[in-house]
DNA sequence: ATGGTGGCGCGGCCA
């Protein structure tokens, strides 16, 4: 594996001129996309195909939705948390070469204090404990996607004005470092960034003119393979294409 | 507190 992409496309079938447009220019290796928005049956798996991926995906009607596409053949691991029950298709896990590779659409938890909100921070907890399993018997391993979660405040377009509020909140951030105390690195962060980077700006209100966004898109590497990664970079350009999904896409590369 | 925009699927939910 040598470039790995995550995408929230905000649904793959109003996005897949898009998808296939950015496939072909960034040619990554892997790519786990987010908010497919579509149940299997009716997957755009030949259209992907076609343009030279394998394709795996765990779907359903209008909401959430994961997809992954790479290169090279990919073994489906799992595509729930083991043990917690959850209808809503947010997890594909999969096997590619001798990486695991764990794309994730976080729940969004809606507003703090809420239901939703609840849900989001007992999947965090259900997903760290099986990522420390994870863990103990693979030391490649990648978890990517849209991980609803601006790390720390240099990821907040407004820091003050998002203090405490949902995708920001201090029990979201801490759940956050939970997970990669296991012993994972934001890539993004290992190398020397733009003020101001984000992946995700609200369709409301000009927000991707203005720049107002948050960096929620995150690309997440076990030591092993960390140590390798060669650079990490937000694409903005299909931001900016007609009709764009409201997240860009992040990719991370290694050295051949 | 609301509304601003977009996708799904055709009213209202979700982000």
């Amino acid at each position: 594996m040598v470039s790995i992409a995550t995408w929230n496309v905000n649904s793959i079938r109003a996005r897949l001129a898009h998808l296939s447009t950015w496939l072909g220019e960034a040619a990554p290796d892997v790519v786990a996309i987010q908010e497919t928005k579509v149940q299997d049956a009716d997957f755009p798996k030949d259209e992907l195909a076609a343009l030279g991926y394998h394709v795996l995906f765990s779907g359903q009607k209008s909401y959430n939705g994961v997809a992954l596409l790479s290169k090279r053949p990919a073994t489906l691991v799992a595509t729930d948390i083991p043990g917690f029950d959850d209808p809503q298709r947010r997890v594909l896990a999969a096997r590619v070469d001798d990486c695991l590779v764990v794309d994730l659409y976080v729940p969004n938890g809606s507003e703090v204090g809420s239901e939703k909100y609840a849900y989001k921070l007992s999947w965090l907890d259900a997903l760290t404990a099986w990522v420390a399993t994870l863990m103990a018997s693979e030391p490649r391993i990648v978890l990517l996607g849209d991980f609803n979660i601006a790390p720390d405040d240099r990821d907040v377009h407004d820091p003050e004005a998002w203090r405490g509020k949902i995708l920001c909140s201090e029990a979201e951030r801490e759940r956050l470092r939970a997970l990669t105390a296991l012993g994972l690195v934001d890539v993004f962060r290992s190398f020397e960034q733009a003020p101001q980077s984000f992946s995700w700006w609200d369709y409301r209100g000009g927000g991707f003119r203005r720049n107002e966004g948050l960096r929620i898109d995150l690309i997440l590497a076990s030591a092993a393979l960390g140590i390798g990664c060669a650079g990490c970079a937000i694409d903005l350009a299909p931001r900016r294409w007609e009709k764009p999904s409201d997240h860009a896409p992040v990719i991370a590369h290694w050295t051949a």
